[in-house]
DNA sequence: CGACTTTGACCTGCGC
DNA sequence: GCGCAGGTCAAAGTCG
């Protein structure tokens, strides 16, 4: 499958070793003659080397078939030979498949393995979650009570508590540093998901520690100077997501307020700067913006990582995008030319899909595109791209993930058939167990990405479930839906037509 | 009345 | 230094 450049293996080994290996293989060494009686010319007669392969019989086809073909030149005309031959090489491919077949049972009873792992893995997680939010809660009772009595231990709980913080330990994939930097004692309370149906205690900034500021003051995390630049870092990795939808902003299970709008250069379509309001101080962001060359592609780049626990349906996204953020980051800053492995890269974010995972080198910011657009349409795949961006296309194989995430919304595509995760699978009904084709799998949820925008939020749970191993199912569609109000297309697009000019 | 959006102005970085 | 473009601010407007 690979081109091998035999000159260049050959020139990895030195005269003598070549010269040994030819012996040992019975080759013929070309250049011996020429190379002994004179050294600086290596013209080689073909005749010589014709009569060189008739003298040894040295046959340079792979031979590849192994069944019997009375037309094989090779084999004509040696009858007895040929068929001990042949019998042997039935043997031979008996075996092989023998051993397939038992790598094949092997291969998915391991695929078996790990599916139960992974299900089992994030079971385990969503109760780790409850348990240690449980614990936090019972801990902050504590603090404020500690608080009347003695001031100083304020510290102290603090540091106990950023280690209980637990939703964000999904997000806990950036450098651990810039977590609760907080100077303030202020509570508030949010209202968890529907699914939790839990009050989330979090601990507020004040406005002087806000971890975000504006342009004129540094956006760097103050509390440790040496990890600044990596903080800095952080927050300029992106993370484009595009999917087809007709709404004007995907939900992603976050509050966002929109602060500012623009017309950004080679597209009609105006810019929406949103930033997360879950949180005072929060300082993700993302940019939601049509795509130019077709209106139906919504293009949502986020930018940072929640310093708030989040609701599960916002932890899929939130931690997918830190998670291909930092990992962006972290293979670029290992790399001699600031780009790491886009391969590497894309094949851990979507492992087994048949979507995009596009890396940009572009400047200034290193971006990571998640593009769940690209349907089992090869046109797609003629999408010129940017110079400095790399598309590497997957192989279409059936994850056990898919079923998560065909599954997480299912009650917004019913008709689809499609099932739950495996576990969950083997309790529903029979009509509701039939796999569908993977095929028409993913055309349903291309449809259903193209239907509904909340199903590119259930699909990046699903991609979380692969990177991180926190479970999507435990989000609720609710949740899904937030309050999100903000129309970039229906308003801005309306205003886009007078700014057509631009 | 509070939360949110809109929108013009401002700031910053970058290329020339 | 200047102009441009991206990003952000903040006052005014809108909405429930």
């Amino acid at each position: 499958m690979f081109p091998v450049n035999l000159n260049d293996r050959e020139d990895q080994v030195s005269p003598q070793q070549a010269d040994g290996k030819r012996k040992f293989l019975g080759e013929v060494d070309f250049f011996a003659d020429k190379r002994r009686s004179s050294d600086d010319t290596y013209v080689v007669k073909k005749e010589d080397v014709e009569a060189a392969k008739r003298e040894l019989n040295v046959n340079t086809g792979l031979q590849l078939l192994t069944g019997n073909n009375g037309s094989d030149p090779s084999t004509a005309g040696d009858g007895i030979s040929s068929d001990i031959e042949n019998k042997k090489a039935r043997k031979e491919l008996a075996e092989l498949q023998g051993e397939l077949d038992r790598m094949n049972a092997e291969n998915q009873k391991l695929k078996g393995m790990l599916t139960q792992v992974t299900n089992n893995y994030s079971t385990l997680q969503m109760h780790l979650t409850v348990l240690m939010q449980q614990q936090k809660n019972s801990k902050t009772e504590s603090l404020r009570e500690n608080q009347t009595i003695d001031g100083k231990l304020e510290d102290n709980n603090n540091q106990e508590n950023r280690g209980a913080i637990v939703p964000r330990q999904f997000l806990e994939l950036v450098p651990g540093d810039q977590e609760l930097s907080h100077s303030s004692s202020e509570e508030r309370t949010l209202s968890g998901s529907p699914a939790q149906n839990k009050k989330m205690i979090v601990r507020e900034e004040s406005p002087a520690s806000e971890d975000w500021a504006p342009n004129k003051a540094p956006k760097l995390n103050p509390f440790k100077p040496g990890d600044q630049a990596t903080e800095a870092t952080m927050r300029k990795a992106r993370v484009s997501v595009r999917a087809r939808s007709e709404a004007p902003m995907i939900s992603d299970g976050c509050q966002w307020r929109k602060y500012g709008q623009k017309m950004a250069k080679g597209n009609p379509c105006p810019r929406a700067y949103y930033r997360c309001t879950m949180a005072v101080g929060c300082p993700v962001r993302k940019q939601v913006q049509r795509c130019a060359e077709d209106r139906a592609i919504l293009i949502t780049t986020y930018e940072g990582t929640h310093n708030h626990p989040l609701p599960p349906a916002a932890v899929a996204m939130a931690s997918t995008t830190s998670a291909a953020a930092n990992m962006l980051l972290s293979g670029s800053m290992s790399s001699a030319d600031g780009l790491m492995n886009p391969n590497f890269l894309a094949r851990t974010i979507l492992p087994c899909s048949s979507n995009m995972a596009t890396i940009s080198a572009s400047a200034p910011f290193p971006t990571v595109t998640l593009d769940l657009t690209q349907q089992p349409n090869p046109l797609q795949f003629q999408r010129p791209l940017p110079p400095t961006q790399f598309q590497v296309p997957f192989a279409v194989t059936p994850p056990p993930q898919m079923s998560q995430v065909l599954g997480y919304n299912q009650s917004k595509f019913s008709g689809l058939q499609l099932s739950r995760d495996s576990t969950e699978a083997a309790s529903l009904p029979n009509e509701e167990q039939q796999h569908p084709s993977f095929a028409d799998t993913l055309s349903a949820a291309t449809a259903a990405i193209t239907a509904d925008p909340n199903f590119t939020a259930a699909l990046a749970a699903a991609i979380t479930s692969i990177i991180g191993g926190s479970n999507p199912n435990s989000g609720d569609n609710n949740t899904m839906a937030n309050n999100n109000s903000a129309d970039v297309n229906t308003n801005s697009s309306n205003k886009t037509s007078s700014f057509s000019g631009n």
